[in-house]
DNA sequence: GCCAACGTTGGC
DNA sequence: GCCAACGTTGGC
């Protein structure tokens, strides 16, 4: 089992959206790096949701419903997609300035490259923030 | 194959 | 709205 984290805008897709849905194809990303982390998600990982601009916190958990496959949205055939499925929000967001704070979460990397949309999380990382949102 | 120019993302 | 970071494109 892997942690992932994911950006969206609130505005385009948020959160509250992925619940209404319940269940979304998680397809757009152009970037390479980011695709290669969308090839790796397994069925069942969990993933961190976060708002990018108006918010900017991870708001909530959701978990991988289906392994990358051909981005249809994609002329060039070289992208993938995912499905994301809704786990639970958060009890406490947690913004960006705090994860900026706290020093064990400095390798991370959605901190150290704010623009990849889809990152790696440690475990440890993971049980950092969970507790940031006062759920450990 | 290098690198300058340009576009996009996202924090501030 | 601005700008830094970074990816991509295209001329050479």
């Amino acid at each position: 089992m892997a942690y992932w984290l994911v950006k969206s805008e609130p505005t385009t897709y948020a959160y509250a959206d992925l619940e209404r849905d319940g269940r979304t194809v998680w397809d757009g990303v152009r970037n390479n790096a980011a695709a290669l982390h969308l090839k790796a998600m397994k069925t069942g990982d969990e993933v961190l949701y976060y708002h990018s601009q108006e918010g900017k916190a991870v708001v909530g958990v959701a978990k991988v419903a289906k392994e990358a496959f051909p981005d249809a949205s994609d002329p060039s055939g070289r992208f993938v997609a995912v499905e994301l499925a809704p786990v639970r929000p958060l009890k406490r967001p947690v913004i960006l300035a705090e994860m900026k704070a706290e020093p064990k979460l400095a390798a991370m990397e959605m901190i150290r490259q704010s623009r990849l949309s889809v990152s790696p999380v440690r475990p440890e990382e993971w049980r950092t923030i969970l507790k940031l949102a006062g759920e450990a």
